[in-house]
DNA sequence: AAATCCGACAACCGCATCGGA
DNA sequence: TTCCGATGCGGTTGTCGGATT
């Protein structure tokens, strides 16, 4: 929304209300109460009648703002817990700045409070990584990092009863994580029906991937355990921005004419199938995040779901996915 | 110990929308 | 249908306290 500010000092409104002795700033605790005793009697609403009649020398906004973003009973108060900072990320990427609706969503929780939340905490870190926090690769980055690591937070919290943290530093290895590779017709024939679909725009789309820990490949990662159903996963992952962005210094090469992929100077092959084994050994290498998000998202070619510890298996894309969430958990910081 | 910086959040502002006269 | 006041919404600013220099 576009703000229009008085070419003045001092905005037309505000100069009346002083003009008319109406009180600005910080309330103070008379104030509170002469408003918490008029709505116990009066109710909420008519907040000009309000303003009026309860001795307050504020104005009815003022008035409802200050109801609404702190004295209302069911407002809670505190740190947001990882739950919730989740619900905001998933719903802000579906909705955007609609504050209010996302608020609805989170009982207690003000429009305010989930504004300065994310103006805070998570457009900072979009200004550190020089990126658009509403860019499509921001929110990839927050999908593919921040999202598994609250996952991991809140499952940790529901054994520890610990306070929520802050959202955990991104990194310039997750953005690259969180580009885009366009697919040849081949990869989109064979994208895998439930969880990865083709947008239809020359991209995929991986949708939510079964992150079960029967299905970890992380040897009984505490991670793993503690990841519930899903985790929005990668989506529209674009090989050129991944390629230009510079991030992937050394990480890896995809052939798109062999279709084969060389990470970091080795040779995967044909990149239609990779052995559990191969990967299993990458990921536990020194590889980079870009390298392995590539991995995770580049290749969607179904084939049989793969076994823990047979290494004659191959990996499917969620399931490379999985791997990568893990993994990145385990790393925390360090991509 | 003082000065400065910075994050968090309360509060304000202008515009949009709604609803009743 | 139009007008106008009330209310809601989202962007921005101001203030305060803790951290850092």
């Amino acid at each position: 929304m576009s703000q229009r500010r008085s070419a003045g000092p001092m905005g037309d409104q505000q100069e009346a209300a002083e003009e008319m002795g109406l009180r600005r700033g910080p309330w103070t605790l008379e104030e509170d109460n002469l408003l918490m005793n008029y709505i116990a009697c009066h109710g909420e609403g008519r907040w000009n009648l309000l303003a009026r009649c309860s001795g307050l020398k504020r104005t009815g906004k003022s008035c409802r703002l200050r109801w609404l973003n702190y004295l209302k009973p069911d407002i809670k108060r505190g740190n947001l817990m990882p739950e919730e900072q989740l619900l905001i990320l998933e719903l802000h990427s579906k909705w955007g700045n609609r504050w209010s609706r996302i608020a609805q969503h989170l009982p207690g929780r003000t429009d305010n409070e989930i504004k300065n939340y994310w103006r805070t905490r998570v457009q900072k870190q979009a200004r550190q990584l020089k990126v658009d926090a509403n860019s499509t690769v921001f929110r990839d980055a927050v999908r593919c990092y921040w999202m598994p690591r609250l996952l991991e937070k809140m499952a940790a919290s529901t054994t520890m009863h610990q306070a929520a943290d802050p959202l955990p530093p991104l990194h310039h290895g997750s953005m690259a994580a969180a580009t885009s590779l366009p697919l040849n017709s081949h990869q989109q024939e064979a994208c895998v029906p439930g969880g990865i679909g083709s947008a239809g725009n020359g991209y995929i789309h991986y949708g939510p991937v079964d992150l079960s820990p029967s299905t970890s490949t992380s040897g009984g990662s505490t991670i793993a355990a503690a990841l519930p159903t899903t985790v929005p996963c990668f989506s529209e992952l674009r090989w050129d921005q991944l390629q230009s962005s510079g991030e992937l210094d050394g990480a890896g090469v995809f052939d798109s004419e062999m279709g084969s992929l060389d990470l970091d100077g080795l040779d995967l092959g044909p990149a239609e199938y990779y052995s559990d084994s191969t990967l299993l050994d990458y990921l536990n290498s020194s590889c980079t995040g870009s390298a392995m998000m590539m991995m995770s998202g580049g290749y969607n070619y179904s084939c049989g779901g793969a076994t823990d510890g047979d290494h004659g298996s191959t990996w499917r894309a969620d399931e490379l996915c999985q791997a990568a969430a893990i993994k990145i958990g385990e790393w925390g910081g360090g991509i």
